[in-house]
DNA sequence: GTATAAAGTTAAGCTAACTTAACTAAAAAG
DNA sequence: CTTTTTAGTTAAGTTAGCTTAACTTTATAC
């Protein structure tokens, strides 16, 4: 495998600070908006993937179609989401964001960026460039990575 | 307030690859291991910052005294917490992670590492380096930002 | 064309996370 | 020394997420 022992560490520990605190404060922003967590990370899924069907929920949360089609049902009443026919398939479903779901994400995204920005007033512009350059490489990586068959 | 968009720009598309990604691992991880979530972040919370009250575990979670006490109660059941009083306070009790409760958050970190080796695995040497002083710097000044007052 | 499989829904019932309210015990205030 | 505050628990009841089972509807296989 990859020799890397210092890479290796200092990815750890930016991952133990990072997730953490990426994990509080997401629970508290789902629920500050009365959003349960599942129902939250539903729409969180719909926002990075995109348009999906119901049986993609089902599988990715690894819960029963029939829980899937519950907490879409939430969503679906509480406005956040949309769910139509697939032209294609009449069976199956096509849920997409509504304006407000998207609107919501957008707003937890903020909240989370105001951390980001907080660390960002503490470097100096040299070492925001190379962070900046060190996490657009990452990005790219993952991006890569995530787009693979796996 | 500071004036660096493409250090926002990096920062924030890196944060929508890797938070999407950390909850979703973090929410089937403790999924596998039988433990809710609220009682799974718990474990984190004590992972991180070490041993605390029940108040604390109240305070941070944003729930009632009785609802942190009940999930407490499950963890020590399943033996992954220690709950004993605290010696400068008969009041109070001490909550500490077990050894039980620390292998387990140990293996979902090996989990979530995981990944990030597999990005390591594309990178060149020059670029590991690159990045690994990058998340020096952040995690450094996270951890200032942290410690303080607030 | 009929049989089977797939996508999703609905209903009933279970469990766990919450809440409020009433309580115990120890510390701090007066 | 009494009063009040603080830390935590217990009990009862509500709600939401989940499951299984039975069902409807559309697509696919033979």
């Amino acid at each position: 495998m990859t020799k890397s022992p210092q890479f290796t560490r200092s990815i750890r520990s930016w991952m133990d600070v990072f997730m953490h605190r990426s994990m509080r404060s997401w629970h508290l922003f789902a629920k500050s908006t009365g959003l349960s967590i599942p129902q939250f990370s539903i729409l969180m899924q719909l926002h990075h993937k995109g348009a999906c069907g119901m049986s993609e929920i089902s599988e990715r949360f690894e819960v029963t179609p029939a829980a899937a089609s519950q907490l879409v049902d939430k969503l679906v009443q509480s406005g956040m989401l949309q769910r139509e026919e697939d032209p294609h398939d009449r069976r199956a479903k096509l849920l997409n964001l509504t304006d407000k779901g998207r609107e919501l994400i957008k707003q937890g995204f903020e909240e989370r960026y105001r951390w980001m920005d907080q660390l960002s007033g503490r470097l100096t512009e040299a070492e925001r460039v190379q962070i900046s350059e060190a996490l657009d490489i990452l990005s790219r990586v993952a991006r890569d990575l995530e787009a693979e068959p796996v």
